[in-house]
DNA sequence: AAATCGACTTGACTTGGATCAAACCGGTCC
DNA sequence: GGACCGGTTTGATCCAAGTCAAGTCGATTT
């Protein structure tokens, strides 16, 4: 703190219409005039390393970010001790709204590696918005979409077997990437297995012995975190929960 | 359809100003010349019976909803078909918002018993949140609310325990009926006990045989869907997970 | 009062995944 | 090189909760 201003600060105000994320961030949708508007409130900040946190539990709403560069979770602790993890976020991704319906953060977020963030004050935020409806409307349709994605996660969460879990977020994770223009076949997962396993309610050993099972059933390869999809059609069957029985079927039939 | 406007219509047309829910509700902060703006949006309706649907699954966004009178699930269809249930709204509780990510309801709306709503058309709302920050404003608080909600629930449903889910379950529907200025102590479950199950994530047999555990073990009290919190303090400790040990114990001493 | 029906409870059995425990693998640091 | 360490895999065992299958209860109908 009390830094003098570093010289590459004005590198790091790249402006949001040169940002190839654009489209796929909180700018997507609004132009001209409005979009520069909108930058006016984007801070973009200096890199971070791997566990620096943006915030933590209690914290009061100051702002919201949105990852540009590398892979941030959030995490939330319950009144026993235990964290779990409500979400990965990758670039493009608007997170730390956890705190507008109280005013004070919930749970807390963490970078999974290097990466950067840019900062957007709620204060700015919201104030630009009343005058902003592309803005405004905007803002809600991305809370919604944070709403959708936990009711998937939800949804995923009471789904049964833990493959399909395992499944679902490899092909979760590999749309994403896609989305990002990266290749969603072939990718280096930025988190562990126990925080995988924290995120979909699972040991992590479960996680580790799903990976397993879909890897000798030869839908991905996995060795580490690297994780290739091999078989697409095989995995979203496993995702839908499809696969149980044609395994079952196909073991019995190579044992009998 | 095409029904002479009933004569009740005018009392329908109860405002916000005079209704009881006020200060629970989208209301809640908004006051004078605002108050009477947002009112001008909301539509009162004529009664629901069990079972009527207020939207569908694909439903393209008209309206949001607020319950006034009973009580309302919603309800999510996954790919294989299965429906779970994402939560049910109390008088005062705004829902219908899973569609304002996408446009598109995502899953449905069940009123459970008799009920009535409050119909806000969202592009009404949200112009004229447009010209109020106080309404704006509130209208984040209220989406960031049902989003802290929702990870509430996400919490729940990584739990383990069975009976700790009820006894959450249990504490909660307590808690809102208390706040609407009903006995939180003793109350009617508008729900089925299977709609339960598809709301924790459980089968309907355990709910069922969690509930009776809880009423063994003198925490509750309960008879078909009338439900009594006998300790309310030992119920708390269930709810988060401090019992489990506690009653084994006590229960390998009376056996021994 | 008997018959029906949906919601709920209870019992017996089975199983998926948690837990405990041991080994393994790939870096990094002396 | 060898020791160390966090992350990961794999094996063995156990238990909570799912599944299947009878009942029971209460409300409504005949």
């Amino acid at each position: 703190m009390n830094d003098p201003i570093p010289l590459d600060l004005v590198r790091l105000r790249r402006s949001c219409a040169e940002c190839s994320l654009q489209q796929l961030c909180l700018p997507a949708g609004i132009e001209g005039e409005d979009l520069k508007r909108l930058e006016a409130v984007v801070q973009r900040r200096r890199p971070l390393e791997a566990g620096d946190r943006l915030f933590r539990v209690g914290d009061p709403l100051q702002s919201v970010f949105i990852a540009s560069e590398g892979t941030f979770k959030t995490v939330g602790i319950n009144e026993s001790g235990e964290e779990h993890v409500l979400g990965f976020h990758l670039p493009g991704e608007l997170f730390g709204l956890d705190a507008i319906g109280t005013g004070y953060h919930r749970c807390e977020a963490i970078a999974l590696g290097k990466a950067r963030v840019c900062e957007l004050p709620f204060g700015e935020l919201a104030g630009t918005a009343a005058q902003l409806p592309s803005l405004q409307l905007q803002l809600l349709r991305v809370m919604g979409q944070s709403s959708n994605r936990d009711q998937d996660h939800l949804d995923v969460l009471t789904r049964r077997q833990a493959s399909e879990r395992i499944a679902l977020f490899v092909q979760g994770l590999a749309e994403r990437y896609r989305r990002l223009g990266q290749a969603g076949n072939e990718f280096q997962l930025p988190m562990t297995r126990d925080e995988i396993a924290r995120y979909l309610g699972l040991a992590l050993e479960t996680v580790s012995r799903s990976f397993s099972r879909l890897h000798e059933e030869g839908m991905i390869s996995v060795r580490g975190r690297r994780v290739r999809i091999i078989n697409a059609a095989a995995l979203h069957a496993a995702a839908s929960g499809c696969e149980a029985e044609t395994v079952r079927v196909e073991k019995r039939r190579s044992r009998g």
